[in-house]
DNA sequence: GGGCCTCGAGTTCC
DNA sequence: CTCGAGGCCC
């Protein structure tokens, strides 16, 4: 079943409002609950919108940004310009396949749109506005703020373009920016400029410096009075209790963000596990593939790494995952998996029971609790009559939870 | 009261 | 990426 609703725009007064697109979604609540959520969104709606309003600018000038990671982004700075309700001045130029596609040059005239009526987005080069005065740009070999001699180097395989040294002061800047962040140890009141005040007054190095600041140190930073440096602190202490995947998080261990270090904190329950865990321990979690473990391991084989993991394990209070997140119905249950299921894949039924305390295994044994058996079942549905394992279908199945 | 800062909202692309 | 609200500094 779908439905449809109209959006519009709530700054608008309900009399004039004004129709921004549609909104479709799957209005059966079980049917949604099977759909889900990605990390971001409901999996069971989707909203089209009308095409964007389209303007056009100057480019007048193309920076590099550096993430947290290294990674180097390419930022177009315009002539200010007024698109859907705000005024744009940068906009994302992606990565070096991108120029090369539009073919951007400095000084040239472009069109513009918001993406989703909230991005900027350079859609194309008006090239017949050139005056041959724009001079094609090439993609560099070095990036000013990279550190080292600024050299950049090509991830195989992806589009985007990395710092080669990894602990420029770029780098560590936007590193801690994350680890204060929402996501990570969600330090309220502690945003860029704070850190940038702090990293400029040498208060901070390392991340575990947070939790050692000192009232008096703060009362000297510029715009810090006594009311901002309690808040501050207060901030820092409420922050030391920190959940395992907040804390995995924040650690900015490359390919590990909110999504994969709840798979991770979920898997292994506490940090002392994580530590400990081998490369194929990391590969066996579900979500988990070669790269991020790899990532994951090797991150934590790193002395620097071990050292600060210990530091800050001294200042803040990591709480274990709580065995069996949902419940523990299936505590001690190991079940088989065998053909089609209708209304779930099999990675699902599998994060279903595991969710629920009990164990997946890839064949029948005289252990195993009971065997799923969806659609065109294979031999294991024999191997299970032959044990004597009862068989559920997908209803029963269901029935458990 | 002006100015600086953080935060949340809305959302896309890679 | 920008805007507006709200807190704090000066």
């Amino acid at each position: 079943m779908i439905s449809f609703w109209r959006t519009w725009d709530k700054k608008k007064s309900k009399e004039n409002y004004l129709i921004d697109g549609v909104v479709i979604k799957v209005n059966e609540r079980r049917l949604q609950e099977t759909l889900g959520f990605t990390g971001k969104a409901p999996r069971y709606g989707i909203a089209f919108k009308f095409e964007a309003e389209q303007v056009t600018t100057v480019v007048e000038d193309i920076v590099f940004q550096i993430g947290r990671t290294g990674v180097v982004t390419p930022v177009a700075h315009l002539r200010p310009v007024l698109v859907a309700g705000s005024t744009v001045s940068r906009a994302t130029l992606h990565n070096e396949d991108e120029i090369r596609r539009l073919d951007v040059r400095i000084g040239d005239t472009v069109v513009l749109q918001k993406a989703g009526d909230v991005i900027p987005d350079i859609v194309r080069v008006l090239t017949e506005m050139r005056t041959s005065k724009e001079k094609s740009f090439a993609w560099p070999k070095r990036v000013e703020g990279c550190g080292g001699d600024g050299s950049i180097e090509r991830i195989p395989g992806q589009a985007a373009w990395r710092c080669v040294v990894s602990d420029s002061f770029a780098q560590t800047q936007r590193k801690f920016y994350y680890f204060v962040s929402k996501k990570a140890f969600d330090i309220e009141g502690m945003g860029p400029r704070v850190i940038d005040a702090l990293l400029d007054a040498g208060l901070i190095t390392n991340f575990d410096d947070i939790f050692t600041l000192k009232k008096g140190d703060l009362l000297n930073l510029p715009r810090f009075a006594e009311k901002s440096v309690d808040n501050l602190l207060e901030s820092i202490e409420k922050s030391r209790d920190v959940s395992l995947n907040r804390f995995l998080v924040s650690l900015s261990v490359p390919q590990v963000g909110e999504e994969t270090a709840r798979d991770v904190a979920a898997n292994f329950g506490t940090l002392e596990k994580v530590m400990k865990a081998t490369l194929e321990d990391f590969i066996s979690i579900y979500g988990v593939g070669e790269v991020v473990a790899q990532s994951l391991h090797a991150w934590f084989l790193e002395k620097e790494n071990k050292q600060l993991v210990l530091r800050l394990q001294k200042q803040v209070k990591i709480e274990a995952v709580k065995k069996a997140a949902a419940s523990s119905k299936l505590t001690g249950k190991t079940f088989v998996l065998t053909g089609t299921l209708v209304g779930m894949s099999r990675d699902e039924a599998k994060v279903k029971i595991l969710a629920n305390g009990g164990e997946v295994s890839g064949s029948v044994s005289s252990k195993t609790s009971y065997v799923v058996a969806g659609e065109n079942p294979g031999s294991k549905i024999d191997e299970a009559e032959r044990l004597g394992v009862p068989v559920l279908d997908e209803e029963a199945f269901l029935k458990l939870f």
